[in-house]
Parts: C-alpha cells; structure tokens; sequence
RNA sequence: GUGGAUGUAACUCAGUUGGUAGAGUCCCGGAUUGUGACUCCGGUUGUCGCAGGUUCAAGCCCUGUCAUCCACCCCA
C-alpha cells in the first residue's frame, strides 16, 4: 500500500528540523571543516559514540529542564532509549566504558546532530549540530585556558572576532547563595530569577523572589556581593591602583568579591581558580574576549567548577559555544574520579551569525567542481573523447562534471556551468577531438586556451 | 509547556467594505547553427499552508490543525 503526501506540509521535514540545498551544504561543511582542523591542531582525537543512548545515563543528572527536552522512545525489546542532547553525557558512559584503553591526559573530539524536543526559534532547533571537544584527566585550569584559547583560535579561523566570552564558576555562585541566606533546596530557583535580572530589571525579580518562597533580604545581600561595590564603583571612587584596574578589571572585581567572601572557604576556591584562568589569560592572547559575568548559571546540572559562554556582540541569538568544568561526572558512571573539562560549539548558531553578518555569501561561492565539460554536437566520437577527457582530469585529481545531456546546445551547458558557479568549463568539438586537445575556458575572465589535457591540468591545479 | 504575530508563484512581497489573483526577481523560448554572465523581445508561474464552517459568492470572516517568527521557559 503506498502513501500519498499531498499536502505541502506533509513534505515538509518535522518541526525544527531543516533539509539544506547544496550551496549551503558548502558553507556548512566549510565551517565543519575549520573546526575540525582545529581540534586537530590542538591535538584531540576524534571518536564516536550512538545518536541513542539509555534514557537512564542521559538524564542522571543533567537537570530537570533537559530532561524534559530528550527524544524518548522504546525500542522493540522496551528498552528506554533516548537521543542524545549534547556530547557530555555520552562520554562519561564512553570514557568509564573505554578509560583502560586511553591514555590519559584524554583529549577528545566529536561533531555531530544532537537533540532536544524544545519549542523552536531563531537559532533555535530540534536537531542540530555541536561540535565539542573535552579534556579529561587534568584539574588544573590549563585546562580552562587551552579550551578558550583553542575557541577562540577555531572563531578566528571562522572570521568571529566580535563575542566575548563570559565566565564564572559553580563555586562562586554556591558560596555567593549560601552567604545570601538562600536556602540550599531554593538555589536553583533563585539563580533561575537573577539570570533574568538584566532583561526584567530589578522591581520585577525581588517579586519573583518573594514569589518563590524567597525574600527581599535575599535578593539585597546577593546582589550586594555581586553587584554592590562592583568595579565600576571602584574607578569613580578613585582606586589606588587604577592602572592594575585598567589592565584587568575583570582581577579587579573578583579580589573585591574576595574580600566581601573570605568566611566562605568554597567561593574563595572559585575565586582563586578564576584569578587564575584571568591571570593566565594574556599569555594566551584571549584576555581581550573574557568577561567575569557573576550572574552566568548555566542549566546543565553536572558543572562543578569553571563555567562559560560564548555570545556574539552584532548577532543576538544567544549563546553560539559553552563549556565547563564537570569533575564529578565520571564517577557517576563508574570510571575513577578525573578532572574533566568541556567545551561546544553550536555549529547551526555560528552558521547563522556567519549567514547574518554576510547573507550574500552564497553569490561568492565557487563551485567544489572545477572543471565542467561541454560539447558541441552530440556525435558519438565528440561524446566518448569527452567522456575520456572527464576520466583523465578526473585521474589527476581535478574534481569534474560531464554534460550528461546530449541534447542541450552549448550554449545551454555553459549556462548550467555559470548557474553552478563552476570556474571553467571545457567546450569538446570535431576541432578538438582532430587535434587531440581541448579548449578550455575561464568563465569569470572569459578568456580560452587551446592546450593538451597534461597543459589543462596544470593550469586547473 | 504558556502568550502573541504571520503563512499568497521557486524567492521577496502587493491584493480595498467578501465578487474565484498580481508586481519584481528567477525560470523557459527567441534575437545568437563553435560559447554562459550584459541587453532586447515573448511566455509559464498558483489546491492563496492544510481541513472544516458561514455565505449566492471566501485569499479576505469563523473554528480546528500544521509550520515559521517573537516574547516567556530554557539553551548550542
């Protein structure tokens, strides 16, 4: 029995899901590329694991909100199986599955679709590409610094210079929660309310606050720590060591929350950890793109140290990369505790920004096809010495397209040629064919050349 | 999951108080029988997202549904 799709929609690819035409799969694999010469560069190896995993091991503890969001469904056995909904997970089950056969420190690599049964936007889809690379093994924050050094050298490449990266740390915000009187079971809650603070202002999150079961004497003494003498008050009071301030506001404001937090042994921790990634962070050249954002929470549930996220400036689709510092979730599966670190892109974001920034991208582009081969006449000779040229070009490496239908005119295939954006194209007549040579065509400066198929390929290289 | 907006040609969009659809771009043919882009001439664009309902009559009004976008929520 068949089934006819007659309505429009029913060809269309599901909600937050897209099908993409072969120019944009240029850019798409262009920009796949770059990335994955950096990871490369940077000395991870790539692996794979399955799109599916068991529910179970996707939703032990990576919060509440995501795990509404997994693709669940049962297989034929009723397993409970789910889809993956980023890399983090999966390689805590790959490494405590695999950890006697790597080596350690494990650098490791992944690009691929990932996930989430989310309600969809700009920027936002229900399945999508990351590309994440982690290092497990180390607890240092060289960690941290490689991981940042190494997006910002993969956005470099990616023509992204304007983003910042903000960053904060688990530590803080549980010491920061704990000193504001925030109850323990409400944490979550309150840091869910001052992640809005910036958009809703300060009126609409003290209701909020009260709202859930917190007080305003809870929000004040949180935003004084993290708010109240923030170095923007420091440099109108006239700081001593205004230069020290110029230099890295970012130490600045954490030495201050320092001191505001020194009964508080695990913000001070943090604090310390921070410092370090910030001190560290001019060696690396990447100091410019780092930002201490005391209000960044981050929703995953495994974080336990180092958080960040990556946003554009000129394109707002929210954050384009994240990561973190995630050194208990190894244990959770099995494996010996490791320090281990994180870090993802969200490749369709950065697609987008890219597309954002240049949407006439696609009227640049040069077709991965170098070469397209034409002929006047549909003769039997003219077609097989055609067809032949075709495999020599091919045999040397230059990617090549035949005309495949005999009966368009030449003037039909040179179209065809410019509508692909093919850089040359070889036109195959009785002349050529007699001389045992090809005219071979530049299409953007029109200009041709009546050479050998060994002549061609050189200037094809 | 909640609230709002939108959906008309391949694309970007018009379409009046209800009277069965247009523009530009693209595409196709020709000017051009060994040459694409530029120019000129001619031509096709269509289940008006889908399914019902009201009406003599629906692109327009009503209901449902699907999709996209926006704001929540959350996140790459």
């Amino acid at each position: 029995m068949s089934v006819h799709f007659k309505n429009i929609q029913q060809v269309q690819p599901p909600k937050g899901t897209r099908d993409f035409l072969p120019d944009a799969m240029i850019l798409r694999r262009n920009i796949i590329e770059k990335i994955r010469q950096s990871f490369e560069l940077y000395g991870f190896s790539e692996i794979d694991s399955p799109v599916f995993e068991y529910f179970e091991l996707l939703a032990r503890k990576c919060g509440q909100e995501i795990e509404k969001e997994i693709y669940t469904f049962n297989d034929k056995a009723d397993r409970k199986l789910g889809l993956r909904f980023e890399f983090t997970s999966p390689l805590g089950r790959y490494y405590a599955s695999n950890s006697s056969k790597l080596t350690k420190p494990f650098k490791r690599y992944i690009i691929g679709k990932v996930y989430r049964y989310e309600n969809t936007q700009n920027g936002r889809y229900r399945e999508f590409y990351q590309a994440d690379a982690d290092i497990i093994g180390v607890y240092s924050m060289f960690a941290e610094l490689e991981l940042m050094d190494l997006a910002v050298f993969t956005l470099e490449k990616l023509g992204l210079n304007n983003y910042k990266i903000h960053l904060n740390n688990r530590k803080i915000l549980d010491g920061i929660i704990e000193v504001s009187g925030i109850p323990a079971d409400k944490k979550e809650t309150a840091l869910r309310i001052l992640d809005k603070l910036s958009k809703i202002g300060e009126n609409k999150t003290v209701k909020e606050f009260v709202e859930n079961g917190l007080t305003e004497e809870n929000y004040k003494s949180f935003i004084n720590l993290v708010h109240g003498n923030s170095f923007a008050e420091e440099i109108d009071g006239g700081s001593p060591d205004i230069d020290k301030l110029k230099n890295n506001p970012n130490i600045i404001f954490l030495e201050s929350l320092k001191e505001k937090l020194k009964n508080n042994a695990r913000s001070l921790e943090g604090i310390g950890e921070l410092i370090d990634i910030f001190k560290n962070s001019n060696k690396f050249g990447i100091d410019k793109y780092l930002m201490f954002d005391p209000l960044l929470v981050r929703g995953l549930g495994y974080y336990t140290g180092p958080i960040f996220e990556i946003k554009s400036l000129d394109v707002n689709i929210g954050s384009f990369a994240a990561g973190g510092r995630y050194d208990n979730l190894l244990e959770l599966y099995g494996a010996r505790a490791e320090g281990a670190c994180g870090l993802s892109f969200g490749v369709d974001r950065i697609i987008d920004i890219i597309n954002a920034k240049n949407p006439n991208w696609s009227n640049e582009l040069t077709s991965p096809t170098k070469v397209f081969i034409a002929y006047l006449e549909p003769d039997e000779k003219i077609i097989d010495y055609a067809f032949n040229v075709a495999k020599k070009l091919r045999s040397k490496g230059i990617t090549s397209e035949i005309n495949l239908n005999e009966k368009l005119n030449i003037s039909k295939q040179l179209k065809y040629a410019n509508s692909r954006n093919i850089s040359y194209a070889v036109v195959l007549g009785s002349n050529e064919l007699f001389e045992n040579k090809i005219k071979l065509k530049d299409m953007k400066k029109a200009e041709e050349f009546f050479v050998t198929i060994d002549e061609a390929a050189e200037i094809l290289k």
